[in-house]
DNA sequence: AGTGACATGTAACCTGTTACATGATTTA
DNA sequence: TAAATCATGTAACAGGTTACATGTCACT
């Protein structure tokens, strides 16, 4: 779906698209290249996208058809399918128990130093890029950059907060 | 790994973790039964767990081996190989300029009134359980349950900020 | 005797990853 | 002409899902 959605913006081929995510949805949806081509040749299948333009080196640009923008509009719209979120960060705080409190606390010590240092990446894109907000494409990545930064300082401020009470405790 | 996880606090039967899944991690590590004997199977054979007692209608009942432990003080340290996730609800914010604003702030409303049940339900977790400090397991427990709250209020907070802006702009 | 809980497993399918494979075009 | 970049694709494998399949035991 995240390559329909770019291509609802402008037609590209998977070439361009793959340089596109690594930019603007590394963070939010990564994809390899193996993926990327197989979903494109999916959507086409399904007359979501079509190729509109043939170029050198077997270059195929897509773009989205009037299918295919009513199908994003529709997942855009719906969020109760959302796959239940699997974290392997909050599985790894259940489990703390099996170690020492030290390597314990360690532990959320250096998950905070790593959602600053994300911060610290967020704030300087947020501080870098012009936005536009007469754009929806800067609007709305704004907006999805803003919730990337309370996430970063939230999860810093809750590691500490962690931390602190282990070294109480375990005192 | 989950499975590992409750096996080093006590043994258990598939059918028993099955249930423990239910109460105590669908909210951080969902898993289906199919998923879960495959895996206890897996984790058998690679020596991790054994089967402690055979019990009633074919019951296997696992504990966790010496091995096992050392291979699970090792995973809850290491928090490099972490997948990168991939937020279909963040994606869909980046594509939010499909639909009208209208339909966008709705969106967000929903979100946000989503994000207020689940912090209600965590708030409800948290001043049901009698959290006993001193037991690693209640003390982690609690230590996720925080994180869920704040990422709760958080997201809630946020979609509210954005609803606003975007009833801003498209005056 | 029948229902519900206990208990485990297999098969088909889908998605995603890594690694491999191939070739065309531009640029230094 | 060699290297970098452009450009797409396949194959093997890993992990997960749904649905199917099977059988036991306790209780009424």
């Amino acid at each position: 779906m995240a390559a329909l959605g770019l291509l609802a913006r402008r037609p590209a081929s998977g070439y361009d698209l793959l340089k596109q995510f690594e930019v603007s949805m590394a963070n939010v949806w990564p994809a390899t290249q193996s993926q990327l081509y197989s979903e494109l040749n999916k959507l086409a299948d399904e007359g979501l996208i079509e190729v509109t333009a043939v170029g050198a080196r077997g270059r195929k640009e897509y773009g989205i058809t009037a299918a295919g923008r009513d199908a994003l509009r529709d997942w855009v719209l719906d969020f109760h399918h959302d796959p239940p979120l699997r974290s392997a960060a909050l599985l790894r705080v259940f489990l703390l128990g099996e170690v020492t409190p030290e390597q314990a606390g360690d532990y959320l010590m250096a998950v905070a130093a790593r959602a600053e240092s994300t911060l610290a990446r967020y704030e300087a894109l947020r501080d870098a890029v012009p936005w536009n907000d007469t754009s929806d494409t800067d609007f709305y990545g704004r907006a999805a950059l803003e919730f990337g930064l309370r996430e970063a300082a939230m999860t810093a401020e809750w590691a500490r907060w962690v931390a602190v009470r282990i070294d109480e405790r375990s005192q």
